[in-house]
DNA sequence: TTGACATTCAATTATTCAATTGAATATTAT
DNA sequence: ATAATATTCAATTGAATAATTGAATGTCAA
């Protein structure tokens, strides 16, 4: 293994860590991973995933050096290992974007306009939020709200946006943000909202993309988060 | 496939992507292609791997997006598709060698001093070489040397670096380099260098990365290029 | 210590992927 | 047309990987 040709053996440790992202299931779960520190259990009720396959599935991503794990109590808590892996998934995702002709016609055949993206940078609406001159709305369920969330932001999951849409202000502009980049609930929010004549536009990233450009990320002591109580 | 679930579909594609990396054999040819376009028969020359095989990997990389090929009289050119192949390239890098252990323990093993690490931005690198401050050193095979390098850098293979040292000057800095930040060849010149006294420097990054920063290549049309005359 | 719970391990099966070989296709030159 | 050459296709084999199930491990609380 040491002391066999370097290149190869570079190459090797290569191809695993792409090996790890080159499955679904797995890059769900990265996905996941990079909201917050979460359990397996949890990680398994948010993906679908049967929880054995979780596991075996981060320890995938862990030998690779993709995700790093603590144990809490009786839980064992996986993180994202480091910024470089939120940046890999972004270069990946760029180049299956610009390149795999699939991809654009699933999202530009699922939402209309491919609205704006990232017209102001995010240092810049975390100023404007904080003046309250947008809003920021964040679509995805009350539990991974609770466990981070932009700062000043509104937690409304897209299934009752059309519920609470009163909730929102009227005239001011509202960005939608999600996951990540890849996430299509906030691209189904702002289908949403502009068919309600709201002023609204899209977050081009999540949380992850948030946190690593140096904002700060809030999180609820408690939100429905009976689950969460340790994290 | 297109009225799934568009989470689902954008993760298939992008995980298409991901396994296309997910070989050491593909990885070998994308660093090939990198240098610049070629047929199928001189990347298995090249790569050392049975051409058949070269073929089907091609196709699989052409298939998730990775390279792009063109057909010129009876062969057939493959190129990388765009720089953000190049960057996605350089993010797995940079996530295997920061996170997996076994790299940095192979590197250094392999090559005592991890060397001062782009100490000196390429473009001001440029301008010096053109002012005949520094000389640029490419340590790869005549061929390749051929198809594409750094302008006004010296060939000096690395299997003859020992014997031709007094090709190159003895008080001025040397900058080598080779395909790419994973090639050994310049680790391993520098270490040479070093050992006879020269005042040497590895470059991190080679003739793709040197072309992505906005920088011009050079090519020899003749210099042992028999095979190439149609590049 | 016992029981409950979260996670991991082990074993099975089905699927996918890689390398190899030889044949088929497409282009150029004769 | 025919031969020569570069590439691709097809079929085989063996290896690696994924999903599933049930058992085993480790931790906390009573």
């Amino acid at each position: 293994m040491s002391r066999q040709p370097p290149k190869k053996a570079l190459f090797a440790q290569f191809a695993a860590v792409a090996r790890a992202l080159g499955s679904e299931h797995r890059l769900d779960l990265l996905e996941h991973v990079a909201q917050g520190e979460q359990s397996v259990e949890l990680l398994a009720q948010r993906t679908g995933i049967p929880f054995a396959s979780v596991s075996q599935h981060l320890q995938a991503l862990r030998k690779s050096g993709l995700v790093a794990a603590r144990r809490d109590g009786r839980r064992v808590l996986y993180r994202i290992a480091d910024d470089g892996v939120i940046r890999l998934l972004g270069a990946l995702r760029q180049v299956a974007e610009r390149q795999v002709a699939e991809v654009e016609r699933i999202v530009d055949g699922y939402f209309r306009d491919r609205d704006s993206l990232e017209p102001v940078s995010k240092k810049e609406l975390a100023a404007r939020v904080k003046d309250g001159l947008v809003t920021m709305l964040d679509v995805r369920p009350e539990d991974e709200f609770a466990s981070g969330h932009v700062p000043g932001a509104v937690n409304v999951p897209l299934a009752q946006l059309r519920k609470r849409l009163t909730e929102l202000p009227k005239r001011q502009e509202i960005i939608a943000y999600c996951r990540g980049p890849w996430c299509v609930l906030a691209f189904e929010a702002v289908a949403l909202l502009r068919k309600q004549g709201r002023k609204a536009r899209r977050l081009d990233g999540g949380l992850p993309e948030w946190r690593i450009a140096g904002l700060p990320v809030e999180t609820s002591a408690s939100a429905d988060g009976k689950r969460l109580e340790r994290q």
